[in-house]
DNA sequence: TCCGGGGCCTGACATTTGTCATGCGAGGCC
DNA sequence: GGCCTCGCATGACAAATGTCAGGCCCCGGA
């Protein structure tokens, strides 16, 4: 038998975490050699054990899955990424494949499923859950361009438009403009129904 | 020695309920009678099992943790409800309290934790986190009178205000005035503000 | 080279939204 | 009863927002 599948684990949630561990432990080829609540310490863990394979949860504090996924890949090439998340938005699986990750699916999939996975990309495949992957092609790329995610990223809070200039530097009719159309594009009332949509696509 | 504690799980992410289900078993006095992925779901099992205590996640598909603890109230008194969630916002936990619930506690907690708080709430004694408790109380208590709630929550997905006038069938500047009354009581700048301010602090 | 298209930026104008003064009815207090 | 406060409801006015036509610059194709 060859070597066991050295496995970092992180996750902000302890229950799913710890229950997590012990169910992988049941896998014979499978060890874990470190957990992490947050995203800095997933990489500090990741950097001290350099395991074979990182499994991580999209929503941590600090640092989310796909920042910690970019780190690794230049960091420890060697060390394969799979993504776990609870709430898949479109946007973020093709942030994730553009970060290097070789896996990613829903918190829905089964523990036995997960071990399947983790060897799955230890063996240098990859794996995305066909109906989070369904989404993303339907969903299709952002219709934005630069300046309008930008803008509508400055109006997710509610701010006034006023203040919003000030931030992007711009005049406050360019501003409207810019939220005009991408609400526009995105077949919205308005620039809030814009940021609720765009939210759900992940394209901001 | 008793009878074993008979559990029923709920929880939509099928990879923490199986975790948990496994991890719980290995305690002696335990024992998991059932497993629910959405509300409807949760309810149906606790008429078919009648479990001791039911260990709820907040978030589900189909009907809320709250939701289905109102139900279990009024027809399974005996069933003790136990709420874990991933992100708690104060009002959701004041709610809670309302709907006869047990303990709350977030999904931070470690699995061994959560085994002793089931038998605390079986016990028939109460338990709730001490952060999200001062959370909840730091907080406060609603300002909002019940239309300005009302009319909140129909602006929250972004309609203007002529669509949330035919909705809560008002005049469109009476929809206005309470927008306006509501946001000045959150301290937000517009109404769009107001909603995220109410939606953290779970006012909606 | 010279268009044409697309992204970026702006101010002027129409529409929507927020604020104010006001009226009405239901309770609590003297 | 008389008085006050508070929530509910409304329309008029002021301020913020959305829409439009147009100018500038860069790049790729004719």
């Amino acid at each position: 038998m060859t070597e066991a599948v050295r496995v970092l684990l992180a996750d902000d949630e302890h229950l799913i975490r710890g229950a997590l561990a012990a169910l992988l432990s049941l896998e014979e080829d499978l060890v874990v050699v470190a957990e992490a609540a947050t995203g800095p310490e997933a990489m500090a863990m990741a950097r001290a054990h350099a395991p074979d394979v990182a499994v991580l949860d999209l929503q941590m504090p600090g640092a989310d899955g796909v920042r910690v996924a970019t780190t690794l890949r230049a960091e420890l090439p060697a060390c394969k990424v799979l993504i776990v998340t609870s709430h898949g938005r479109p946007g973020h699986l093709k942030r994730a494949l553009a970060a290097g990750v070789r896996g990613f699916v829903p918190k829905t999939t089964s523990a036995q499923r997960l071990a399947e996975l983790i060897r799955t990309v230890h063996a240098g495949n990859r794996y995305v859950d066909p109906e989070l992957a369904a989404d993303a092609i339907s969903a299709g790329d952002s219709p934005l361009t630069a300046r309008e995610a930008e803008v509508l990223e400055h109006a997710a809070d509610g701010a006034p438009v006023a203040e919003i200039a000030e931030r992007a530097a711009l005049a406050e009719g360019t501003v409207r403009n810019y939220l005009s159309s991408a609400a526009t594009k995105l077949g919205a009332e308005n620039r809030h129904a814009a940021v609720r949509l765009a939210r759900e696509r992940g394209w901001v």
